[in-house]
DNA sequence: AAATAGGAGTATT
DNA sequence: AATACTCCTATTT
């Protein structure tokens, strides 16, 4: 049937520069000889180097007057490579592929029935094609035309407002948990939806709280039911949302997966949606994969403008994508299963959790523990009943014991309190990682968590870097923008990696001999006046 | 003593 | 085949 144009990959690992030939716009002389001499990136480096370059970039101009860098990292990307740099036209993002996993496809279905793409969009509150090259020649002229949002998107009619009401209190209050600034959208999103979508909200509210047959007791959301159907009401807007901004892009949900291209559709869908104003493209030229490695502050960085907002609905899409990994993995695992306890959720002070922990803890932490909800339903949870039946992290950590030799700690008999919680936070941290790390392989399968051992040793070192709240005792940045980082406890950090890839004996000794691997691959290097633990990747990877 | 460096064989994917 | 794991010796900090 329908396929995906970017076949999942093992995303990053086609990043990692082999021995192939750098592309035409790097060579300084077209000699495939001296091309295939300088067969690694740390070879380029070094031969740019000698042409007193010393930097890993060469800017390549494209139609448009500007340049983009260009990285010989690019030479082994064996699909889709990033067509502006023959050619600036991209070509319609909007290619009907396969419904994306797992959802219902009924949207998907009216998009194949739509005879033309003009007639298609004509179903969307602006014209994206239009929008997309107003943005481009926004951002990539100096001249600052300003961009036009319609009406109805910045003031949605003013109905529901006994739902945007309703929302709020709730959104706000998860807004400032995570830091967003998009929940705002939300009440507006409801609004805007077609009336049988508002319908069926409505309808879902009322089957998840009957009991006065109201939307909120005492129009107070703050009530234990009416928290759960606000949360669900958020969650569903956000799946949706992420569903239907899918199908018009034509990129995977699963942030991880999408490419070059699939990452610029995105930023420029989405700055538009949140009317951003222009984002430095050039410096978002990357995979998805290592888009979601970035940090809050390097969106900042990267977009002063808006940036923090781009940050914050990558983190949903990214959460929503954990959500519905777990989900499907949780409806498959309850066939075969029975009942997990719930189990009072341990509160975990870090900004952006998967939001599914966020909401239960925030669950959890306002109403008394209510009776587990079984879900009885076969296919995919929906986002209210999997909110209220999601495990907390120490029973998904026993759930998790036949999967994995390290979610094992019965051990823990003569080990204090203190060990114990260390490794529960462990635990969440593997947890963590590995749904971010299934999202990689784009699987919605059950696959029983082998995923994250499919990580590259310095992606995973950026991912402990990009959680310092969590990590930062362990691993840090020295100098973010040029890459360098401190591995302030090497035995912690081998021992997180040798969770990750099912190592048991992994220690310092040879995660060191691994990233010293990276020097000959041109992926990490010593910093100029070597310092004990610490490292730097090399330009690339630095991003 | 711990970290660094890199050779070499093996395992995993 | 690529990447990482493992074990190793030698050297540096």
């Amino acid at each position: 049937m329908l396929v995906y144009p970017h076949s999942p990959i093992d995303s990053m690992a086609q990043l990692v520069p082999c021995s192939a030939a750098f592309p035409q716009p790097l060579m300084q002389q077209p000699n495939s000889a001296a091309i295939q001499a300088s067969s690694t990136l740390a070879d380029f480096n070094q031969q740019q180097q000698h042409n007193g370059g010393g930097q890993n970039f060469l800017e390549v101009p494209y139609a448009g007057g500007q340049t983009v860098p260009s990285s010989p990292t690019f030479s082994t990307w064996n699909y889709s490579p990033p067509s502006y740099w023959s050619d600036y036209n991209r070509s319609p993002p909007m290619v009907i592929k396969s419904e994306p996993l797992g959802c219902n496809n009924s949207q998907t279905d009216e998009i194949v029935a739509a005879s033309s793409l003009e007639e298609l969009l004509d179903d969307y509150t602006f014209d994206y094609y239009s929008d997309i090259k107003d943005l481009e020649e926004n951002n990539n002229s100096s001249s600052s035309k300003p961009i036009t949002i319609k009406q109805e998107e910045q003031q949605p009619n003013q109905g529901h407002a006994l739902l945007r009401q309703c929302l709020r209190p709730a959104a706000d209050d998860y807004q400032q948990r995570c830091h967003l600034q998009f929940l705002n959208q939300i009440g507006s999103a409801i609004a805007a939806l077609p009336p049988a979508q508002q319908q069926h909200q409505e309808m879902s509210i009322k089957t998840e709280k009957p009991a006065n047959g109201a939307y909120w007791p005492n129009g107070n959301p703050n009530s234990a039911q009416g928290l759960a159907s606000v949360l669900s009401l958020v969650m569903e807007q956000v799946n949706e949302e992420v569903r239907s901004t899918c199908e018009i892009l034509g990129v995977s949900p699963n942030p991880s997966q999408w490419s070059v291209d699939d990452v610029r559709a995105w930023l420029l869908w989405t700055s538009r949606q949140c009317a951003l104003g222009p984002i430095p493209l050039e410096r978002f030229h990357m995979e998805g994969a290592v888009l979601v490695a970035l940090t809050e502050e390097e969106f900042r960085s990267r977009a002063p403008q808006g940036g923090d907002t781009l940050y914050a609905k990558l983190d949903i899409w990214r959460s929503a994508w954990n959500q519905r990994s777990a989900a499907a993995a949780a409806a498959s695992k309850a066939a075969t299963v029975s009942t997990p306890q719930m189990v009072p959720t341990i509160q975990v002070d870090e900004p952006c959790a998967d939001m599914s922990d966020l909401l239960a803890c925030w669950i959890n932490t306002t109403q008394d523990l209510q009776q587990p909800q079984q879900s009885s339903s076969n296919s995919m949870l929906s986002a209210g009943q999997h909110l209220l039946a999601v495990p907390s992290p120490a029973s998904t950590s026993s759930q998790r014991g036949a999967l994995s030799p390290y979610s094992d700690h019965t051990h823990s008999g003569s080990e204090d309190m203190a060990s114990e919680m260390e490794e529960i936070e462990e635990e969440e941290d593997e947890e963590r990682a590995g749904s971010s790390a299934s999202c990689r392989t784009g699987q919605t399968a059950p696959t029983p968590s082998p995923n994250g051992s499919h990580i590259h040793l310095w992606q995973f070192l950026k991912e402990l870097l990009s959680q310092p709240a969590v990590h930062g005792s362990a691993i840090r940045w020295l100098d973010r923008q040029r890459g360098v980082f401190k591995i302030e406890d090497s035995v912690r950090v081998a021992k997180l990696w040798g969770k990750r890839k099912n190592r048991p004996a992994m220690n310092y000794d040879k995660l060191s001999r691994s990233i010293r691997q990276y020097y000959r691959k041109g992926i990490m290097k010593k910093t100029e006046r070597s310092q004990r633990l610490v490292y730097q990747f090399c330009q690339p990877y630095a991003l």
